[in-house]
DNA sequence: GCCATAATAGGAACACGTTCCAGTTTGTGC
DNA sequence: GCACAAACTGGAACGTGTTCCTATTATGGC
């Protein structure tokens, strides 16, 4: 287990935005989701095994299965998890910076700081986002929500609501976030690049 | 097999960028490569077993192996093919528009035009490239290679070298169109969408 | 408390990516 | 041509994601 694991992935009172179904069964489904994050962040992709999962879990297989229909739906369930608790963070505290670029850039390093303390559940996280199929389209799309959510927070603090322009760029800076994250995850790109090019898209993007 | 194929797979007079071996080890890759195609065309990510790619391509499944050390380094390297000859065709004709934003909006409709046209080719190669690990780095560089390529030949037709700041816009509009792109081929946006998006994105990071 | 139904456990079975091996063919230096 | 190395074939075997089945255990209505 890591020692200073950065990502946040307990919880003490749960107050997830989805809930349903009993307290057993919220209880297996947080114990499933528990035991991908510890074997994710120990082994990556390749360590959150069905069975491995199902068995840290204390579930059988295909009570796993029954939860989350693969391997992929686990894992970006997983990444929802890990932004839906960045955005409540996001909300809860003012974004310091005098500009949009200045506040975005300083959300998205604290993120990709964030998910670089644990390389290797970032490289499940982010492999099984982008390996997803259109069967995993609801999931996926309860990440782009809350991505964009922290982004046009951040670029507009004030506005209850965020302007078709702001949700653009936010896209676009999410996309770019994503690509720099899959370069870094694959060795492509060291941390300090992906800073780098994040930053200066960002001030592309905002330059106005 | 699809009857209008819009995206070039065949070669008649192969000429590479990266040839090496006798002619039976090139006769052999190119068969490989061909079978890919063929499969992955018909029926995706999925349709693109070893075994059938072997059998396909009339090679033991060992000799695939020798080739293409994982299904993912084979799509990887289908990719790299498209795009290498993408790069030639960009190149060998001007490309029409009077700013920068419009010359590259032309390349990159052309470019998703074609890949729409074969879905499940484009679902294949999409997800391979993203589902890349560290091992395939150097098949990933070469696709992102030819793709800055095309888009700095886009951004400056007359350069001859591409400035630093043009490589950084290529990009990151080479980050958005890639996000775009498996946001089409999870489902989560129409074609229509995709092509608006890029678009959009190109005008904000190519407006001055 | 009792029954009907759904959920779970436990585990076998299957599919496909990948590895490995023994035997055969092809290519190369002499 | 010959000897040797490298490449190829055909196929078995293994690991892991996924499916399926039966027996057992919670759950909710009466």
């Amino acid at each position: 287990m890591s020692s200073a694991s950065t990502i946040t992935t307990s919880n003490a009172t749960a107050s997830t935005s989805e809930e349903a179904g009993s307290a057993a069964q919220r209880d297996r489904r947080k114990r499933i989701l528990d035991a991908t994050f510890a074997l994710a962040t120990e082994g990556g992709f390749d360590a959150v095994q069905m069975r491995a999962v199902a068995e840290k879990a204390d579930v059988a297989l295909g009570t796993l299965y029954r939860y989350f229909p693969s391997k992929v739906h686990l894992l970006v369930s997983a990444l929802a998890r890990v932004l839906e608790r960045t955005e409540t963070n996001t909300r809860a505290h003012e974004v310091p910076g005098d500009t949009s670029a200045d506040r975005v850039i300083f959300v998205m390093k604290r993120i990709t700081r964030g998910m670089q303390g644990d390389p290797r559940l970032t490289e499940a996280l982010t492999r099984a986002f982008m390996f997803a199929d259109a069967s995993v389209a609801q999931e996926i799309h309860v990440v782009g929500t809350h991505l964009t959510s922290i982004l046009t927070h951040a670029i507009r603090p004030d506005a209850d609501e965020a302007t078709p322009e702001d949700v653009v760029i936010a896209r676009v800076i999410g996309d770019v976030w994503l690509s720099a994250l899959v370069a870094w995850v694959t060795g492509r790109s060291t941390a300090a690049q992906t800073g780098s090019h994040l930053e200066t898209a960002i001030a592309l993007l905002l330059r106005d």
